[in-house]
DNA sequence: GTAATTTTAAAACGTTCGTTTAAAAAGGGT
DNA sequence: ACCCTTTTTAAACGAACGTTTTAAAATTAC
């Protein structure tokens, strides 16, 4: 069935580093495939089309990460005490970073994937994600609200959008960052250390108080 | 000069809205100039290429959105009185309306714009606006440290580009989003609300208590 | 070992793209 | 009216795209 090295897997290690790096439509097929050393009709081939190739390879990060995350997720629902805001951002680390090993800049390209789904078109992984991993997302907002019961559905709705905003634009663009802040200070961090760095800033967000938001 | 309505101001409104909803490389001249209904040939001849035609969307904006910016700020600074984070950040609010005067949803296709041209491609935009605009971008700096004198130049960098990351994420997918508070809880909410929904959000981030932060 | 199936390979398909060309039309100055 | 410049128009260009086709090669099954 599987050979030295998958057709397939070549095809999609090329595929999601080329996507983070220059968008879906502005990355051929040719690129693709002349990358991963693979013949050009072999994607249709194995996937059928270029859009069903990026079904794939954002379906192959997401079935990594979102058990890890849920199984974090469920153990903080379950304990007794009640965990904070942070404590919940903090569940996102490990099954981030366990991206990194997937594949070379796994967290980055996942982030990016995520952005660039979000605003390419309009709602496609959005349903796609709600509706292969909606326990996920539900546990999300239960694990929120038992940080901080205050928080109205609706109010938690609009600030997990900002979390997302942040921390997707955030990682989407930490290779540019990073250079920058190498250049301007000479400051030295990884991704792990950007994850770490943006989550106490979303945890204050989440914790926004609600007095001086109006309705 | 100018005729009845300017071609080039035609080109420029269809391309602005087409480039938001599709992105750059999604959106045909061919598109652009059947909205427009002018000839295939004229964005050639007016703006040169495909490549400068988007930058010239885009300084249509800078130019409007940036100066009026910078009035509010300069005000800030000049008070004698410390300004909060808050009072920084509600100076974006009337120059990102004033961009809804100037073509129809022109606040998100604006935010839409920054967004794409931030990830669209490696620090081309960046560039534009520090060169153009770096008076202003200082002065953002300027009265974000005189509303917060704890913050040290890195940890302002970084939550600059956090606030950026929601504020692009957040009102590039208005659309989308407002939808869905209206079919999830029957909310209306416009691009004003919502602006002014996120804005203590990004103000609490700005705020973060150093504490929690490791360096 | 042979037959059936799966995978790879090269070539071509038709379409769409940004751009260019060359001629027609419109505008302005005197 | 005339010339000169600016703008508009229609048509075509070459390049790049995703996809399909057809046959060879490799793998699997018996």
């Amino acid at each position: 069935m599987v050979s030295k090295l998958d057709t397939k897997t070549r095809i999609l290690d090329a595929a999601e580093s080329l996507f983070a790096e220059h968008g879906f439509s502005d990355t051929s097929l040719r690129l693709i495939t002349t990358r991963a050393s693979v013949n050009l009709a072999s994607v249709n081939y194995h996937f059928g089309s270029k859009k069903e190739l990026i079904q794939a390879v954002i379906a192959r990060h997401l079935e990594l990460f979102m058990p890890l995350l849920n199984e974090k997720l469920t153990a903080l629902c379950a304990q007794a005490e009640k965990p904070s805001v942070l404590d919940v951002f903090n569940s996102f680390v490990d099954p981030l970073l366990a991206l990194e090993q997937q594949s070379k800049n796994g967290t980055v390209i996942f982030m990016q994937l995520l952005g660039r789904s979000y605003t390419d078109q309009q709602g496609h992984l959005r349903w796609y994600i709600t509706t292969h991993y909606g326990e996920v997302l539900a546990n999300i907002t239960k694990a929120l609200l038992k940080a901080n019961p205050a928080l109205s559905s609706q109010e938690l709705f609009w600030r997990l959008h900002f979390t997302l905003g942040t921390a997707v634009f955030t990682m989407g663009s930490s290779g540019a960052l990073m250079d920058i802040a190498k250049a301007d200070f000479n400051q030295d961090i990884d991704v792990e250390g950007l994850i770490r760095k943006v989550i106490p800033y979303l945890a204050s967000g989440m914790n926004t108080s609600t007095e001086t938001t109006s309705m």
